[in-house]
DNA sequence: CGACTATTTGACTTAGTTCAAGTGCTGTGG
DNA sequence: CCACAGCACTTGAACTAAGTCAAATAGTCG
């Protein structure tokens, strides 16, 4: 069974067993992070991409107050920095949530990776694509929709992601993000999260223990969340 | 003179003459469009892109209930739908603010572009990267800002991009923005936005007439909103 | 057990929305 | 050249979603 990565890559663009043998290769190297550490800085030198093929992490900007907006969950499978143009620096902070396996993947072995595989090529365009799809979908989450249905539609969006990659069972799904980091992926308060849980589960949306969320009715929760799942 | 599209390429990537050509050679065809007018619409099918040459244009997404986020706002130079993956359906709607001239470059010519030559490729790379890297920040801005200093970042975030391409005089810019434009830039209301313009004016920050958007103190203007230059 | 952190809850404040009415452009047709 | 229609801007007053502050409770892990 490929890793994570190369799964991924496939949803999006039919691959040779020559890609997926030249990705697998290039993602052979792994290590294991604990939670809570750093894989990229903001402002640091991007000189690779690190590719999630466990675990979860997530990216945010900080603002001089303090205060963070996190942009991307990466679940197993999303990588970042594939793309950076050598002397790029990373606009981001990129912190692993849980104990992560991850590859990294030196800024060469991409290039090498672009410049002779047109498949791959266009696997990583795509990845970009959807990358850029996703923050559309959550500016428009964020900018307009108030804070029940903003919530509703994050669930939504993680539920319909974990479950292509396999790691949501029966519409429920265990991802560790505290209160604080719903908050700051939504631009809403702590408390105002979890007070919108408390509600949505009163109102028979969802369910959620120390552990996992769980959801009530898909088709409701997406209804309420005026959710459209992203073409892929 | 090389037209604006070729001119932000080269910000990123150092193109040759041969390049430039090819650019030069795939916008050539041009037409001109009113104010107003749809150039792509949310869930078309993407056999091409669009390249503003001249004018602004701007990317919205709908909500069911007919609330839209602007997600970019195009300024000469700018595309859309470049690197869409053949069979990709858009995922917002484009519409010019002014009348603009545009090209339209299809699809197998993005394709041949990118097959041949190497250093193009690298230049959308870039583009793309650069765009995903707006789109952070308006999420960040949306997010977290409270609405003056959203208001006081997307017109430091306007005045530099127009700087680039020198559309900005005297840290003064023409842009036929609406309040309801702004509005749903920000996430916030029409008479809000129009509020806090003239709270901006009155504490000496910025001053604008029915034509123009003039910046009074530019550096004061970036402290007030936290505003960090792109990295390009 | 004890320390630490996250969740939970309540009371209060406020930023931003809503509604609605008035004002002032701009363009068009008589 | 004026009238009037259509929009966008402007303003005020009332309202509400969400934030703030602060204290209590509950997990979790060494």
């Amino acid at each position: 069974m490929p890793n994570a990565f190369v799964r991924k890559l496939r949803r999006g663009v039919d691959l040779t067993a020559v890609d997926r043998e030249r990705l697998a290769e290039a993602t052979r190297r792994t290590q294991t992070v604990d939670a809570c550490t750093n894989l990229v800085r903001e402002g640091d030198l991007q000189d690779g991409a690190y590719v999630i093929l466990s675990g979860f992490a997530y990216c945010f900007k900080l603002l001089t107050n303090g205060d963070r907006q996190i942009v991307a969950c990466l679940i197993p499978g999303d990588a970042d920095g594939l793309y950076g143009i050598s002397t790029e620096s990373a606009d981001y902070t990129v912190v692993t949530l849980t104990a992560c396996t991850v590859a990294f993947i030196p800024r060469d072995i991409i290039d090498d990776l672009l410049a002779h595989n047109p498949r791959i090529a266009r696997a990583l365009w795509w990845s970009l694509l959807l990358e850029k799809s996703c923050l559309c979908a959550s500016l428009t989450n964020v900018g307009q929709r108030p804070a029940p249905q903003r919530v509703a539609y994050l669930i939504c969006d993680l539920l319909s992601r974990l479950q292509a990659v396999g790691l949501a069972r029966n519409d429920s799904f265990e991802i560790p993000l505290k209160d604080q980091d719903f908050a700051d992926i939504l631009g809403i308060t702590s408390v105002h999260t979890h007070r919108i849980l408390i509600y949505l589960h009163k109102i028979g949306l969802i369910l959620r223990d120390h552990k996992a969320i769980t959801v009530i009715d898909f088709d409701r929760l997406k209804n309420y969340a005026d959710f459209t799942p992203a073409s892929y």
